[in-house]
DNA sequence: AAATGGGATATTGTATCCAATCTACTCGAG
DNA sequence: CTCGAGTAGATTGGATACAATATCCCATTT
C-alpha cells in the first residue's frame, strides 16, 4: 500500500542534488504549467501582494510568452483561491478578511489534528528520522527568514508527519489551506524576523509522534495551529491598520 | 453581519421565477465562463461518465464556440478535480478510487457535522422553515429520480443547515466535496430507483436543529454521511466489478 | 463649479492559425 | 510470425490577430 504524498513527493534531504537529475530526463513541461508554477511561487512569496492586478500582457512579456498559457494559469489559480477574476476587468491576488483567516486557521486545526491522530500509530522509525531531517533544515530556512525556503520545508514537516494517515484526498486540500495560510504567515515571518513559539512546537509534536503518543500529539498538533493563527489574525490586524492610517495620511497630503 | 452561502446564494423557492428576471438585465457572461458551467454541469449529470476524453473540437463544436473558451474551462475544471490533463494527450474526466470516495464521505462527515454543531444554536425559524421547503422539493426530485434537480437542492438543504455557522471558507470546499460525491450518488439514485434513507435522514436531522439539540444534529449528520458514503462504497464496487466482466466477456469473444 | 456625455485608450475575451507531440498503422527485417 | 522503425493522421499546445468591453479624460452643458 504505497502512501502517497501528494506532489510533495520529492524526498527533502537530497532535494538540491537531485532536482538537476530529476528533470532533466523529463522536459516534457509544458509552457502553462511553468506558468502556473511560476505564478503561484509568486504570489506565495509575497512578490505580487494582495490586491495586486494581475495584467496579462505584463505578466507575459515578464515569462517570454504569449497571454494564452497564462490566462490557463491564472484560471487554475483562481480555483485554488490565489486570484480573483472579474469579467473584463482582469485578476487580482485574492485577499483574506480577518475573518477568514481566522477560519482558515480553525479548519486546518481541525483537519491535521485528526490527520496526525490516524497517523501515529502508523508511523515508522524512519518517518520520524525523516521529519527530524526536514525539521533541522526548517529551523535554519526559518532564523534565516528564507521566506522561499521556509515555506515549503514547513509543509514538508507537516505532510511528512501527516503521510502514514494514508489520505491523498484530505492531503490535497490541506496543502492548499498550507498555501493561503502560509502567504501570510510569510508576511509576519520576515517582518517579526523569526520571533515565534513555531519551532519549540515543532519539536514538541514530534517527540510526542515519535512516542506514539496519539492523544498528545493531536493535542499539540492542534493547539500549534490554533496558536499560529491566533498570533497571525493579531499582526495581520495591526498591520492593515497601519496600513489604512498610512494611506489616510498620505491621502490628507 | 451577512452569510455567505457560497454561489448557492439564488433563493430555492422562487428560483425558477426569478431566473428569468434576474439573469437578463446582465447578459454580461463570458463564454468562458458559461462553457465552464457548462461542461460542470455535464459532467455532474452523468453526460461524460468516468474516464471519458474530453476532445476540445468536439466539446467546442458542441457548445459552438472556440477551442479557447474549452481549454480554459478544462483547466478551472481540473482545479476542482472533476477532470484530469495528461499533456498533449488531453483531458479525461476524473474517476475516484474505491479508497478515494471513502475518504471523501468521512472528511465530508468529519467536516459537515463540525458546521452543524456551529449552526444550530444560530438557526432561526426562518432558517428551518426554508429548509423544510428545499426539503419538500428535494424529496419530489428524489422520489421522481431527477438527478439534475436532486443535486441542486441536496446541496442546498444541506447548505442551508450549514449557512447559520457563517463560514463561508469551509463552505466552499465542502460544496466541492459534495460536487464530487454527487456524481456517484447520482449514479447510485438513477439505479437503485431512489432506494435509500436519505429521506428519512434528512427529516431527522433537520427535526433536530429545529429542537436546538446540537449533540443531536451532529451525530445525525455524522451518520448520514458515513451511512451514504458506506452504501455508495459498495455500489460502486459491485457496479465496477460487472463492468470489468462485461468488459472481459467482450474481449473475449 | 459640478455633472453629464462622448470618445480615445488600455485591457480583456475569443477566434484563427501554425507548431509540437502523440497514436496508430504499415511495412520490412529478423 | 513477431517485433521494431518509420510515417501519416489526429489532437493538443501556443502565438498572433481581431473583437468586445471597460476605464479615463476632457469638453460641453447647466
Amino acid at each position: 500500500m504505497g502512501r502517497t504524498v501528494t506532489s510533495a513527493s520529492k524526498t527533502p534531504a537530497s532535494r538540491t542534488a537531485s532536482d538537476a537529475m530529476m528533470v532533466l530526463p523529463i522536459t516534457r513541461q509544458t509552457v502553462t504549467h511553468q506558468a502556473t508554477e511560476a505564478l503561484r511561487e509568486r504570489i506565495l512569496r509575497g512578490m505580487y501582494p494582495d490586491d495586486t492586478p494581475l495584467r496579462q500582457d505584463a505578466l507575459a512579456a515578464e515569462l517570454g510568452v504569449s497571454r494564452i498559457p497564462i490566462r490557463e494559469a491564472l484560471r487554475q489559480l483562481e480555483a485554488e483561491g490565489l486570484v480573483v477574476f472579474n469579467p473584463h476587468r482582469g485578476a487580482v491576488v485574492s485577499s483574506l478578511s480577518l475573518d477568514e483567516i481566522d477560519e482558515l486557521f480553525e479548519l486546518r486545526s481541525q483537519i491535521e489534528s485528526d490527520l496526525v491522530r490516524r497517523a501515529v500509530s502508523r508511523t515508522t522509525a524512519e518517518d520520524v528520522s525523516r521529519a527530524k531531517e526536514i525539521l533541522k533544515a526548517y529551523e535554519a530556512a526559518f532564523r534565516a527568514a528564507e521566506v522561499a525556503e521556509w515555506g515549503k520545508l514547513n509543509w514538508e514537516f507537516h505532510s511528512t508527519l501527516y503521510a502514514p494517515a494514508d489520505r491523498p484526498f484530505t492531503m490535497a486540500i490541506i496543502q492548499r489551506l498550507h498555501q493561503q495560510s502560509d502567504r501570510y504567515l510569510r508576511m509576519q515571518l520576515v517582518l517579526t524576523h523569526g520571533q515565534s513559539r513555531a519551532i519549540d512546537e515543532h519539536r514538541g509534536i514530534l517527540a510526542a509522534v515519535a512516542a506514539h503518543d496519539t492523544k498528545l500529539a493531536a493535542a499539540l498538533m492542534r493547539q500549534h495551529i490554533v496558536g499560529a493563527g491566533r498570533q497571525l489574525v493579531r499582526f495581520v490586524s495591526t498591520e492593515r491598520q497601519a496600513a489604512k492610517n498610512g494611506s489616510l495620511k498620505s491621502r490628507r497630503t
